[in-house]
Formats: structure tokens, C-alpha cells, sequence
DNA sequence: TCCCTTCTGTGGTATACAAT
DNA sequence: ATTGTATACCACAGAAGGGA
């Protein structure tokens, strides 16, 4: 990536981080990056995998997940600090990309004992299966490894496996449809008083047609940076050492 | 009283395509 | 490489209604 591009993308991400309470058009962010609003989108796009619009949005509900389970603020209060003037659009934003009512999330203190998958689709008999590879220099703990639309952690993944560590996973009966693998985890071991440090993997997207028995789609964990958009799916307890699975595959 | 869901009109956004 | 146009789509505000 060039490093200007890369420069004004740090930037807009900085200015939206800095500003989730605020109202933040495509046209600030390409002025605040000195491209035009065309060129700006495409070259965000390219960096983070989302739209300017689509990234700001799951920076407000990543800072809404986080207020409901660290304070007692109210649901309409959080709306409002994150960006929203409307408490039923932030509900429903936040319904259908995390999976839970805020009220709901707050009670499962972030969460969550079950993740609904797909359905109703065609059953397609197509497996995808690969490899989870350890992030460089380091060993990991539980692995969510979940096929989403896009290049982003939310809503309702087409199938998803949580196994025990880095190595091999299956995803069976695979909805027809163009699939990005991502993966998510916690190092094995804390790195700083903040914690295990998080990773992510993303690969894809892998198109699932009829007939084909199975494609192989391997991921390669990292540590998160910058420019990866926030999970905002609510998962299971990846920090523990024991994590069931709450669904079959 | 607080929150969630659902609905509608509106405006901004995403994106294919064209131009420079 | 960068900017602009056209247009379909989606997220938004705001309101109504209902549940806890």
C-alpha cells in the first residue's frame, strides 16, 4: 500500500475515533485525507476492507458494546454518545450486527452463550475447511473461525466452529454464496497488564458453488491493527481455557 | 419509566461506468 | 492515478405502539 494512502487512511480512522459522537460525512474524512470523496472511498475501501461508512458505523457500536458491559450509562444515553439521534435505529443497527439487544448484551455481560447461524438456506453438502496458522511467535487459545459476507465480524455468520487452539477446522453444509473466513482469538499468554493481546485472520472470499465437495481456505492470525474493523458480533468467552461448543457443526 | 421493534420518508453512501 | 456522474441502495431520524 502506498504510504500516503496509507498515512490519509490512518487519518480518517484517527478523525472517526476521535469524533463517534459526531456527526462525520464522507466529505470531512476526504478533506481531513486531501483526496476527493471518490477517490477517498476507494482507497479506504482497498485498506480496510469496508466502506468509510460501513467502518465508522462499527466503530460506534464497538464503543457501544464497551460502554454497555463497562458501565450502568443508559441504552439512549450510549446511543446518543456514540453518534445516534435515534434510539431505534441505534437498536436495530445494534441488534443486527451484534446479535443481542444492548439491553441484552449488558446482561450477558458481553457474552454470548449461543451465536444463531444461517438458515433456510439450500444445503449445499460443501465443506470449507483449512488451517488456523499461530500468529508469529506465539501460541493462541480458543479460535472462532466464522465464513461472514463481508470482510467484518457481524451479524449472523453462514456457519462457524470454535476450536481449541491453532490447527485444522471444518465448516459443513456451507450455504451457496461468496464466503470470507475470519478468524478470532487471544494470545495464550497476557502480553501486558491489558490482557491477552487479540488476533485476527482473514481470508476469502471462497465462493461456494453446488457440486464441489469441499475447498480449503487457510487463515493466518495476527496481531489486530489499525486498520481492522472491531468484531462486533458478541461471541463466547474466547479468554477461557475451556470453551464448548454451543452448537454442532 | 425505560427500552425494543417496526415503519416511512429522506438524504447520504456505494459503486459501476466515464472522463481526464 | 485521480476525479466526476448516475443511480440504486441503505442508514438515518423520528414517531407509534407495546412489553417489562
Amino acid at each position: 500500500m502506498d504510504e500516503i494512502v496509507r498515512q490519509a487512511v490512518a487519518r480518517a480512522i484517527m478523525t472517526m475515533r476521535d469524533n463517534l459522537g459526531d456527526r462525520l460525512t464522507i466529505d470531512d474524512l476526504a478533506r481531513a485525507a486531501m483526496f476527493s470523496k471518490f477517490h477517498f472511498t476507494r482507497v479506504f475501501l482497498r485498506a480496510t476492507g469496508l466502506s468509510p461508512g460501513r467502518f465508522l458505523s462499527a466503530l460506534r457500536l464497538a464503543e457501544a458494546k464497551r460502554l454497555l458491559v463497562t458501565t450502568g450509562i443508559s441504552v439512549a444515553d450510549i446511543s446518543h454518545q456514540v453518534g445516534y439521534n435515534s434510539v431505534g435505529t441505534f437498536s436495530a443497527r445494534f441488534s443486527g450486527s451484534v446479535g443481542f439487544s444492548p439491553t441484552g448484551y449488558r446482561q450477558l455481560r458481553g457474552m454470548s452463550p449461543r451465536i444463531a447461524e444461517r438458515t433456510g438456506q439450500p444445503e449445499s453438502e460443501v465443506a470449507v475447511r483449512g488451517h488456523v496458522w499461530r500468529p508469529p511467535g506465539g501460541d493462541t487459545g480458543p479460535v472462532f473461525v466464522g465464513l461472514f459476507p463481508a470482510k467484518i465480524a457481524e451479524g449472523t455468520p453462514a456457519r462457524y466452529a470454535i476450536v481449541p487452539g491453532a490447527g485444522q477446522y471444518t465448516l459443513t453444509d456451507v450455504p451457496l454464496g461468496s464466503w470470507y473466513v475470519i478468524a478470532h482469538a487471544y494470545g495464550a499468554i497476557p502480553q501486558d497488564d491489558r490482557g491477552p493481546r487479540p488476533l485476527t485472520g482473514l481470508a476469502g472470499p471462497v465462493t461456494v458453488h453446488r457440486g464441489v465437495a469441499a475447498s480449503l481456505v487457510d487463515v493466518r492470525l495476527r496481531p489486530r491493527h489499525g486498520f481492522d474493523p472491531p468484531v462486533l458480533l458478541a461471541l463466547p468467552d474466547l479468554r477461557q481455557a475451556q470453551v464448548r461448543r454451543p452448537v454442532a457443526v
